[in-house]
DNA sequence: GAGTACGAAATCGTATACGAAAACTATCGC
DNA sequence: GCGATAGTTTTCGTATACGATTTCGTACTC
């Protein structure tokens, strides 16, 4: 729904069990502090892939000290938004393609999981929702704005998968998310074509779940949509050179 | 020189070429030794569920300060390995029937994947090796020795899946995986009915893997191996504690 | 006797400091 | 002119230090 709010927001509902109420001062440490304004400038393309993290520097940007935005930046590791280096520092990381082909496959099967997991959960108004979001894509093809599409195909599929009752595989969602945002600012460009074909396979996706389809039909749905993509931008990438396979 | 405008470095740029995942030129950190330390005792058990994990403590232990202990214990926490509570401290975490149930969800789905894409890559040799394993197996039930089971079980599944071509998929398997080893290590107990059907299924993922089946379908089969297992745990949770809470 | 207030102890969060490793630059030898 | 080498600089890795927050124990009041 909220476009940087929901991308950078997968963390509560990692591992919080149902200990009632706890910890409510959320006063933000440092480090999730950190955690956040990095995360955030990866996301939406201020630092770009290959972009060198320097942690002193940032440490200054901030205004607090190196420790918490090492802490940080080990974090945004895990998630593969960054790489490490022992003695060298920390990247953005992304440019690689086989990585790209890597996030794009890991995607499509936890989406797809994810994505049918929700299906039972979606109500009339969540597909009423996302028909919207659809029609709205519709129009940014017509008036070619890449940059809202990405957006609103995020929104989209956040129709699709938010209900997802098992929240680990909503957070691998989240973070694969979380890196082809990191990616598409750079690299990956938008292939109208392939838009196109994605609004419409979005519409008989919305179909499939008010029909009441079986988990494993929409599932595979889920996934060849996400494997098409792939698809598109492998075709695209070996155009010019190789030929496709 | 200027560092100012570091983003688009002269060396940096290139990205990893194949250094593979390891760091094999260097003397491993404090960090790492700390990681790995902690991690093992989760692992074996000798942290169990709701042991307090108290930086200085563990850091006495190894010899290092507090510093890349926090560190380990973070990489743990995003591992799912440890719970952390800001101002508090970190716990071994895991008891949660809940969270098993996602975690067995989770890895049905990523271990099914894992497998399918492994399958076109699992030669003779491989499958003789587990063969192997699985007639071990059957010989723990015989002699009923649940440790060397489980730990062969984790022996056979890793041949079907450690050729998977995608690390990210592989690494989420192997966290799973962790994941169990500390939660079985104490909650959860071995199902002697459960474990003789799950060697007749091993068998059969063989002949299917043998037989060049299509990777929906092994994926399907190595999905309901993991599902029954989690079911057979919902049976006996269900029989043994009834309005247990 | 139960509940509350206060204080001590334990533990975490973060700042600072310094040694170590790598990268960069300049110099030397051929 | 080019490659190897030593010195300098940058940046990381970790130790130590200290303030902040929570927890636990004790005494006090009703």
């Amino acid at each position: 729904m909220h476009d940087t709010a929901s991308a950078a927001g997968p963390r509560a509902a990692a591992t919080t069990t149902r200990t009632a109420t706890q910890t409510p001062p959320h006063t933000a440490s440092k480090s999730e502090q950190a955690y956040a304004a990095v995360k955030a400038r990866i996301v939406d393309g201020t630092y770009s892939p290959g972009y060198r993290l320097v942690l002193a520097k940032i440490a200054e940007d901030l205004g607090v000290s190196v420790v918490p935005v090492r802490e940080a930046i080990r974090r945004l590791e895990a998630e593969g938004l960054v790489k490490f280096e022992r003695n060298v520092g920390a990247t953005v990381a992304g440019i690689d393609p086989t990585e790209y082909l890597y996030t794009m496959q890991t995607l499509s099967i936890v989406e797809g999981a994810a994505t049918a997991l929700s299906a039972p959960l979606i109500g009339p108004a969540d597909v009423a929702r996302a028909r919207a979001v659809n029609a709205e894509m519709r129009d940014c093809l017509e008036h070619f704005d890449p940059v809202r599409f990405t957006a609103l195909n995020q929104d989209f599929h956040s129709v699709l998968f938010e209900h997802c009752p098992n929240p680990h595989i909503l957070d691998l969602v989240h973070r694969g998310w979380n890196r082809l945002a990191s990616l598409r600012s750079s690299t990956f460009r938008f292939v109208p074509g392939r838009a196109h074909d994605s609004v419409a396979e979005h519409e008989a996706l919305l179909r499939l779940i008010e029909s009441g389809a079986g988990a494993d039909e929409i599932e595979k749905a889920a996934r060849l949509h996400r494997s098409a993509t792939l698809d598109a931008y492998l075709a695209q990438s070996n155009a010019g050179s190789l030929s496709a396979h």
